[in-house]
RNA sequence: GCCCACAUAGCUCAGCAGGUAGAGCACGUUCUUGGUAAGAACGAGGUCAGCAGUUCGAGUCUGCUUGUGGGCUCCA
């Protein structure tokens, strides 16, 4: 009943979108007439269309196309559905030469329509609603380029953004998530809360961890090492740069070396940042002979890399040119990779609750047009990381050609708190490296064989699952991950003494607590400490150094009273368990 | 990398039409010692991102560079 409802209500979206976004390219036109038409589709959001124009749209152009597409809306005008031969339909589009490409891609057994209102009609398969009055809520966001069919080698189109809603209520609503949105952005809340920052001095997409940034990342890492030895890995440290015949090797110099740093010439050797763990694993696993009974091998590392990543895409966290993978890989017999893939996704599902993430969506890579290997071993793979997938019951999607050059992965992407999604674990197959490295192992038939290797990251990268870990929480960290987790209010100076008492309790039992010593009010003391987002705020006065106790106020605004430290200590204690 | 926009004090932002900088918060000093979201006064802080150019004169106009934001493409 619910499913039923919520597909008519995304359908009724879907529908007022498209015809918004009409609504907006006959405005368009109007207003500009020399501006060309691509196309204007509706998403999961909104709306967009895209123009080829002489002169881009700015921001402030919005407001007037507003104006006229609330003029086209007033009019209540209907939306017409015809069909056209193919060969009128191009004449009709002589002067698009976009709309042109776009007909010509259109198999030649399906029928051509458009959809018009007014004088404004558009190469569409629709649907529609009824008439423009049936648009009830929209609004206009934001313009940007984009490339003609996505391609970057294609024109630049102008692109604007809009959304339309059933309802003005539903409209505000969403307008309402992109600003809570906005409120929890990990760039702005990595200042607030004094997290980490970025500096033009060192270049872009390089993170300065801030000493509570560290901490928070310092909880996770441990966190990381503890599960890893239980679920029975071994973990080591390699080198940041490594020989260029290493990556020839490896052939990341092939493959790869638009994404990776220039090299280092140092006694006329090359030498690169890495900008990926794997080869130096590899050549741990080579470093001795291994037997089929050592296997499977789970080498993990937080490793740092640094890639070159396009200057436009960058993204204070998320998207960064050097961080920190929470990098392993596997090495195993062709007979275990599927229990190792398995286990991966376990300790990946089980890892991922304990921060409260969970909702997930899978997806499936394909072989990609850079790929070496043979398509045989490419099928073989995919098919048993789809078996996989299969076998758990697991909902996953494909994404064709998403592929690494070196194999096919598992990507999974989480959803926060507000509804977006986020890609961090992958697991990637690899027939790449073991066979350019000659990797072997004594099978119980005494003759060598190749094993099997995985790749895999759980988190991704330090980096961005801290900017998703703030989003998520919206920079207010449960108990156990939070960088400070009670703050001591002396509210005279003359507390400081038992300020500082409390406080060595704390610390006795590794909460993470410190102390607001300075002359201000309490008032002032608990506002900062509020916005700093600190679990525990600890009134200290007159009354609670009689008592042994302390004021409780939590960051919900609840105010617990006088609890005794050591009651406190074992509710903060109790709180400090991962998950 | 591409399209558009932006860059003023540590942060958030004013700065009218070119005439050589301003607020709030933060910071420092002093006063205040206060019971659950901002006590007061005073003070210090800026080569207006950088480099060229136009002009008698540039924070303001132009170009380039760097960085940032929204997208595209790409990705952990």
């Amino acid at each position: 009943m619910t499913i039923q409802l919520d597909s008519e209500l995304a359908d009724l979206r879907t529908r007022i979108r498209h015809s918004t976004a009409h609504v907006m390219a006959d405005v368009v036109r109007q207003l500009y007439p020399n501006v060309k038409l691509a196309i204007g589709p509706p998403t999961d959001d909104g709306f967009y269309y895209d123009f080829l124009s002489d002169e881009p749209f700015r921001n402030e152009d919005l407001g007037k196309i507003e104006k006229g597409m609330r003029g086209v809306i007033r009019r209540n005008l209907t939306f017409e559905y015809r069909e056209y031969p193919r060969k009128e339909m191009l004449q009709m589009n002589s002067d698009e030469p976009l709309k042109l490409e776009v007909i010509e891609g259109i198999p030649e057994d399906e029928a051509i329509s458009t959809y018009s209102h007014g004088d404004f009609e558009d190469l569409c398969a629709g649907p529609h609603v009824e008439s423009t009055g049936k648009i009830p809520a929209f609004k206009l966001l934001t313009v940007a380029g984009a490339y003609w069919r996505g391609d970057e080698n294609r024109p630049m189109l102008q692109r604007i953004y809009g959304t339309a809603f059933e309802t003005q209520e539903a409209l505000d609503e969403h307008l309402e998530r992109l600003e809570e949105a906005q409120k929890r952005d990990h760039r702005l809340l990595g200042r607030e809360l004094d997290l980490f920052s970025v500096h033009e001095e060192t270049g872009p997409g390089l993170i300065i961890w801030h000493p509570k940034g560290a901490r928070v990342r310092g909880l996770f890492e441990d966190l990381w090492r503890r599960e890893h030895y239980r679920w029975g890995y071994d973990l080591i440290y390699t080198p940041h740069i490594g020989r260029s015949t290493l990556w020839e090797t490896s052939g990341h110099l092939e493959n790869f070396k638009d994404n990776m740093f220039a090299a280092m010439d140092m006694d006329g050797q090359d030498y690169y940042l890495k900008p990926m763990n794997c080869p130096f694993h590899v050549l741990y696993y080579r470093n001795d002979l291994r037997s089929y009974r050592d296997l499977p091998m789970r080498i993990g590392e937080l490793g740092s890399v640094y890639r070159y990543e396009r200057g436009g895409t960058l993204h204070g966290m998320l998207r960064v040119r050097g961080m920190t993978q929470d990098d392993a890989h596997i090495f195993c017999r062709p007979d275990q990779v599927v229990d190792e893939i398995n286990g991966v996704l376990d300790m990946t599902f089980h890892l991922l609750r304990m921060f409260d993430f969970t909702e997930f969506q899978v997806m499936l890579a394909t072989k990609p047009d850079n790929a070496v290997g043979s398509d045989e071993e490419w099928d073989l793979a995919i098919d048993s990381l789809r078996s996989t997938l299969e076998q758990r019951g697991l909902d996953y999607g494909v994404d064709e050609g998403g592929g690494a050059f070196y194999g096919p992965k598992i990507d999974i992407h989480i959803k926060d708190a507000i509804g977006r999604m986020w890609q961090c674990t992958t697991v990637q197959f690899d027939f790449n490296l073991p066979r350019r490295f000659g990797l072997k192992y004594i099978g119980d038939d005494g003759q060598e064989h190749m094993p099997y290797m995985v790749h895999r990251v759980l988190f991704g990268s330090l980096e961005r699952f801290m900017g998703v870990l703030i989003e998520h929480f919206g920079g207010a960290f449960p108990t156990w991950l939070a960088p400070v987790q009670a703050l001591i209010i002396p509210i005279s100076d003359r507390h400081l003494e038992y300020a500082e008492q409390v406080r060595a309790k704390l610390l006795a039992a590794d909460i993470r607590v410190e102390t607001d010593a300075r002359s201000e009010r309490m008032g002032f003391k608990i506002r900062e400490a509020q916005l700093q987002k600190v679990p525990y705020m600890l009134v200290v006065g007159d009354r609670e150094a009689d008592a042994g106790a302390v004021g409780v106020r939590l960051r919900s605004g609840e105010d617990l009273g006088a609890i005794q430290v050591d009651e406190l200590v074992e509710r903060i204690t109790s709180e400090s368990v991962p998950g």
